[in-house]
DNA sequence: AATTGTCGCAACCGCACGTTA
DNA sequence: TTAACGTGCGGTTGCGACAAT
């Protein structure tokens, strides 16, 4: 038996939201809140949405603080950064660029900073000019570069980001704080945890990987170098 | 000015996982 | 124990905007 589907297909709207169902959304949850069930919200909001759909809009683009526009460079290197430590983790990725959303870190890695990546356009950290305090660039782009680009294997890409942040940048408190207390409840963890050195499973007892931390976590900027994902 | 190609982004799709009954 | 359900995530697609010819 199939999965039952998550809504009527042909009894809700689909495509581009309109400004009228932007602010019957905004107006909604401001007002009540999602209610914990994204499901059974746009019914009492008055839209013919999906509730994946009006989840989506507002996380993406109605959620207040959202920032769009322009990366900056010091954005571009915790994207990759990260991404060289923990993959198309995305949503942990997000929570490290504050207003940032998963999907627009995704769009921007996709369309435009695998591109910058390759040409040698992204700083590495390690890379930073000692006298003038300026980053390097990655990569100085050369002629051979500039004028016979080529597109890039996934395995190539990967090797670059490799060599390029062989330090992965920690990742701050907020989302440690979020895996403490989800652990706390439940006394191991969801689905994988990951630090440079060690990978669990759900099966990892929280306290030998508490211990883990403390004893080899300290790399001098005060945090741990430890990715997450949940 | 018209046509074609490319890019960027919003939105959709399907899957995996956690929760609940 | 297990099936149904809700949520979140990453991959992919569709389409409008813009550039190139």
């Amino acid at each position: 038996m199939g999965r039952a589907p998550c809504c009527d297909k042909n009894n809700v709207k689909r495509g581009p939201w309109s400004p009228e169902e932007d602010a019957k959304l905004k107006e909604f949850i401001e007002k009540y809140g999602t209610g914990g069930n994204w499901i059974a919200l746009p019914q009492k909001a008055g839209l013919k949405r999906c509730g994946k759909s009006c989840r989506l809009r507002w996380l993406n683009y109605l959620r207040p603080n959202i920032k769009h526009g322009d990366f900056s460079d010091e954005e571009d290197r915790v994207i990759c950064s990260l991404y060289a430590s923990i993959g198309s983790r995305w949503s942990i990725i997000a929570a490290q660029l504050p207003g940032r959303t998963d999907n627009d870190i995704k769009n921007y890695w996709n369309t435009k900073l695998k591109k910058k990546l390759i040409m040698g356009f992204i700083p590495s950290s390690s890379n930073i000019n000692q006298r003038t305090k300026s980053p390097n660039l990655l990569f100085p782009p050369t002629s051979t570069l500039q004028t016979t680009f080529q597109p890039q294997s996934q395995a190539s890409i990967s090797n670059l980001l490799r060599d390029s942040y062989l330090e992965p940048i920690p990742l701050v408190q907020p989302n440690f704080i979020t895996w403490a207390d989800h652990q706390k409840a439940n006394g191991y963890f969801g689905n994988n945890f990951q630090t440079s050195q060690f990978q669990y499973d759900h099966h990892t007892n929280i306290e030998e990987v508490k211990e883990l931390i403390s004893s080899s976590s300290s790399n001098g900027n005060g945090c741990n170098n430890v990715g997450y994902w949940g």
